[in-house]
RNA sequence: GGUCGCUUAGCUCAGCUGGGAGAGCAUCUGCCUUACAAGCAGAGGGUCAUAGGUUCGAGCCCUAUAGCGACCACCA
């Protein structure tokens, strides 16, 4: 015997165990099956499983699930991500605990350590992963720095730099003066700072004249070499050409014109600094100034920077002020947000350097992406974020790969130490062609771990080797992911997968949203108000917190965490477990054959079968379009209403009389119904449903590999659905009545079914039965007319049929007449809308024939109704 | 500055191609009915942000406005 209460923590792990060991989320190349295939987002080493992981993960678990009970060969392919600046900087903080600093170290040796650091705590989060029941296939699981996916990325990046799309060159990127690494423009957040604007002078040469200008980054001005004006500018016309003095400085630098100043704003005047602003940059680009860099990689300032030298930029700017001050060349300081850009990763200000890196020129690659989209090759689940994504790729830059760390995969560059040419080959050259005993000396650099990532749907299926598993599973048909991720991810994956293999990674992209706190904030580390999954996992059971995630919630937008929800959805699967509880207690002892369709069902399991059969049919369409929510919560609440609440209850006489012959029908039923709730349910809730079905059912060995449920034409039964639709509106009427009276529980009564057509007759006196345990009935009578009715009987009325209830002592006349008051309103005003529908010549004209139909069928329903109501009425006296 | 999203019951949110407004929680009432009190039976509560428009018909489509939010850009 089960117990009363479901307890998650019994049964997860064990079935989990089980699953790994039948194989059943290992797929295999099968030519004879269609394969199905999802790229897990590889999580980072470095991570702990938190919200967005569950979220991610019970989608991808969900699609997998159902796909391979349709039969598809499924293949969940799971990693983990090197995520090398996260990555280092972890191992950086370790060794720094063990008083060891990066710089004592040799790159070997620093290699060893993360290695290590790989082996230590690589494996946590996967093996959380496995805590929510993820079916990914982990005899593949891939690592980005595996020797496969390295070969791949060297691979690649070869093939590129041959093609002319990979270049070297001194431009100004995004510098971390924290991690001194150059970073990409994607991973560069602007954060909103209070600084100030400060509005300085600069003496134009051999005059008395000054300009004016701000600038919110005074430092920057040691490295300035010229100073702009439109050359539109009327104010400014004259100027063009003159020099102006550098204050703090013995420079000269001159005054130029170009297109970029804005006349409209501050004093149209802008000093231009090409170390140290990317606008800047350009504008030197156009009029080929000077780039002088006075700042160190650590951001302190450097020997061009004069007497400030070895200050830290906040020092320096403070100084500049003071000195700037003194020589009477700062006007004023005005308090002005304004938005700075920080690492992704650290926080720290990014400073703009001009620095010699690797670039991968974006233009060529981007056109097949956004025609890929556009041709609907590519779809994002939901459509809206196809324009995020198109905007992106239409707007792109070149993307700086080379980092200035140890964790990655290290440029496959080579240096000739004689002539320093540049040799990018898959091994390291011999020999120089010109040079004889030199040597070559690989790269310094390592690549950003996007870059390697952008290769995960094919490297880890062998790529660039021609194997059976590439060509078998890829393009891959479905990548899920947040909405924070698709320029990170997302775009190069496609523009990867198109330029190496020809053809799109993946059809489909279904977006999710954040999890947010119950406050709507974001969690996070420093406010302190993430959730645990594995916590609300030990608490609740991973089902309930799946079934959480993927509820009550639009795709693509942020939802709200709530325990009160996942409380809710816990109690689901101990609804589910407490209704095969009652099927099992009542099997005992029978031998009920599922392959055997009995030929004795009565209406109520021809009802709940063709019911569940309807269900399969829209649950189906609505997975196949991703509208996983929409889904799951049509199951629930067929499951908890339709079946538990009312099919369960309408069994019960049957199951309690051993004599009756229709008790085999019954379990049939139950169990038939049950099982393809279960199944339908087990993508979602793939713990309890297995636990249940292994416990109803002997034929199948798990629900894992069991068929998903499809729609049978032999359940389809009509009329029996007509016929119990009818019973329950019935038996609501008669607990609706004697809550309004008031009548308790335990006083039961006679109920009257009148009715002047035989057939209605007939159902309820099939469904006398119901109204005993469902509607506190002593005793049911259906009869033709009121003849033996007490004219004070309560009653109300149902389509096609009267029903009383004489509880002569419990009536109060003045309250009946209440109560039937407000049913003849609620008709009339039900008539009055229909009348007012049919009234519409527009509507008549242009409705839907069918639509007019139903609206007729129920005005004329509705008035027969009212006409009782009314004569009940009548016969309560005035 | 640009793009996108949101505004529906007290709270948090669903509402799939336009055809009589839903869930969970909360509130109230009555039930320890032999599967389940993590339960059962019921009740109250909404001019679907505002203003126009299209349509026979709009929570849903179009336009504008307001408030909130996200992302992109970054005018020094």
């Amino acid at each position: 015997m089960l117990d009363k209460v479901y307890d998650p923590s019994l049964v997860e792990e064990k079935l989990y165990k089980r699953w790994i060991e039948k194989g059943y989320f290992h797929a295999e190349v099968d030519k004879s099956k269609k394969p199905f295939t999802i790229m897990m987002p590889p999580p980072n080493i470095t991570g702990e499983l938190h919200m967005g992981h569950a979220l991610d993960n019970t989608l991808q678990d969900i699609l997998i699930r159902y796909k391979r009970m349709q039969g598809y060969n499924a293949l969940w392919m799971p990693g983990t991500d090197h995520a090398s600046i996260a990555t280092e900087v972890k191992i950086v903080n370790r060794l720094l605990e063990q008083g060891i600093t990066k710089a004592d170290l040799t790159r070997e040796e620093f290699l060893k350590h993360a290695w290590q650091w790989k082996e230590e705590f690589g494996g946590t989060i996967t093996s959380q992963l496995r805590k929510i029941g993820t079916s990914c296939d982990w005899e593949r699981e891939r690592f980005t720095m595996d020797e496969g996916l390295s070969k791949a990325v060297n691979e690649v990046f070869i093939r590129l730099y041959e093609k002319g799309y990979i270049y070297k060159g001194a431009r100004i990127i995004n510098w971390c003066p924290v991690c001194e690494t150059s970073i990409s423009d994607a991973e560069v957040v602007h954060v909103e700072q209070q600084g100030n604007f400060y509005h300085l002078k600069y003496p134009i040469v051999n005059s008395e004249e000054y300009v004016q200008l701000a600038t919110t980054r005074p430092e920057t001005m040691l490295g300035d070499t010229a100073i702009a004006v439109n050359p539109n500018d009327d104010r400014y016309k004259h100027l063009v050409g003159k020099k102006v003095m550098l204050p703090l400085t013995d420079r000269e630098i001159p005054i130029i014109a170009d297109e970029y100043v804005d006349m409209e704003f501050g004093t149209g005047v802008v000093k231009i600094t090409p170390s140290h602003d990317p606008n800047d940059f350009e504008v030197g680009q156009r009029h080929n100034l000077a780039q002088i860099c006075v700042m160190n990689d650590d951001g302190t300032m450097n020997d061009l920077a004069g007497v400030y030298k070895g200050l830290t930029k906040e020092e320096a700017r403070a100084k500049i002020i003071k000195d700037l001050q003194s020589i009477g060349c700062l006007i004023k300081i005005e308090p002005h947000a304004h938005n700075v850009g920080t690492h992704d990763r650290c926080n720290h200000v990014i400073e703009p350097m001009i620095k010699e890196q690797w670039f991968v020129r974006m233009e060529e690659m981007a056109k097949p992406a956004i025609e890929a989209l556009k041709k609907q090759e590519l779809n994002f689940i939901p459509e809206r974020f196809g324009n995020t994504y198109l905007r992106w790729l239409e707007n792109i830059r070149d993307w700086c790969i080379s980092r200035q760390l140890w964790w990655g995969h290290r440029i496959p560059a080579y240096y000739c130490s004689g002539c320093n040419k540049v040799v990018v080959a898959r091994t390291k050259p011999t020999s120089c062609d010109c040079c004889t005993d030199a040597e070559f000396v690989q790269d310094e650099d390592s690549l950003d771990t996007w870059f390697s990532s952008a290769l995960w749907p094919f490297s880890t299926l062998g790529w660039p080797d021609n194997t059976e598993e590439l060509k078998y599973f890829y393009p891959t048909n479905v990548l899920v992911t947040g909405y924070d991720i698709i320029f990170f991810w997302v775009v190069r994956m496609v523009f990867s997968g198109i330029e190496q293999l020809g053809e799109i990674p993946f059809k489909d992209v279904l977006i999710h949203g954040l999890i947010r706190d119950s406050e709507g904030r974001k969690m996070s580390k420093s406010l302190g108000n993430g959730i645990d999954p594995l916590k609300v996992i030990n608490e609740y059971g991973a089902d309930a917190l799946r079934l959480t995630l993927i509820t009550g919630n639009a795709p693509g937008n942020d939802m709200r965490f709530y325990f009160e929800r996942v409380e809710n959805n816990r109690n689901f699967s101990n609804k589910l477990w407490n209704a095969t509880r009652f099927i099992l207690m009542n099997c005992e002892g029978e031998d009920v054959s599922l392959d055997k369709f009995p030929n004795n069902l009565t209406a109520p399991d021809k009802w709940i079968l063709s019911k569940v059969n309807k269900l399969a049919l829209e649950v189906t369409e609505n997975m196949d379009k991703y509208e996983l929510g929409l889904a799951v919560q049509k199951v629930y609440d067929f499951a908890w209403e339709e079946f538990c609440d009312w099919y369960i209850e309408m069994v019960k006489p049957r199951l309690y009389n051993k004599d009756d012959n229709t008790r085999g029908a019954a379990l049939f039923t139950l169990k038939t119904v049950m099982i393809n709730i279960l199944k339908l349910l087990h993508p979602f809730i793939p713990f309890i449903t297995e636990e249940i079905f292994m416990g109803l059912q002997d034929t199948e060995e798990s629900i894992v590999v069991s068929s998903w449920p499809n729609f049978n034409n032999d359940w389809n039964f009509e009329t029996e659905e007509e016929e119990i639709e009818l019973l329950k509106t019935a038996i609501r009427q008669i607990r609706n009545i004697r809550r309004d009276m008031n009548v308790p529980p335990s006083r039961k009564a006679k109920v009257f079914v009148v009715s002047e057509q035989e057939q209605v007759r007939d159902i309820f006196i099939r469904g006398t039965v119901f109204f005993a345990t469902l509607g506190f009935a002593s005793e049911v009578l259906v009869q033709k007319d009121k003849a033996g009715i007490a004219d004070d009987a309560l009653s109300t009325i149902i389509p096609n049929a009267l029903i009383f209830i004489p509880l002569t002592e419990l009536v109060d006349i003045a309250k009946e007449r209440d109560r039937l008051s407000k049913e003849r309103d609620k008709y009339e005003a039900e008539i009055k809308r229909v009348d007012q529908k049919l009234a519409n010549q527009g509507f008549v004209a242009k409705a839907p024939a069918s639509l007019i139909e139903t609206e007729k069928a129920k005005k004329d329903k509705f008035v027969i109704m009212l006409n009782e109501i009314n004569e009940r009425i009548k016969s309560l006296g005035a």
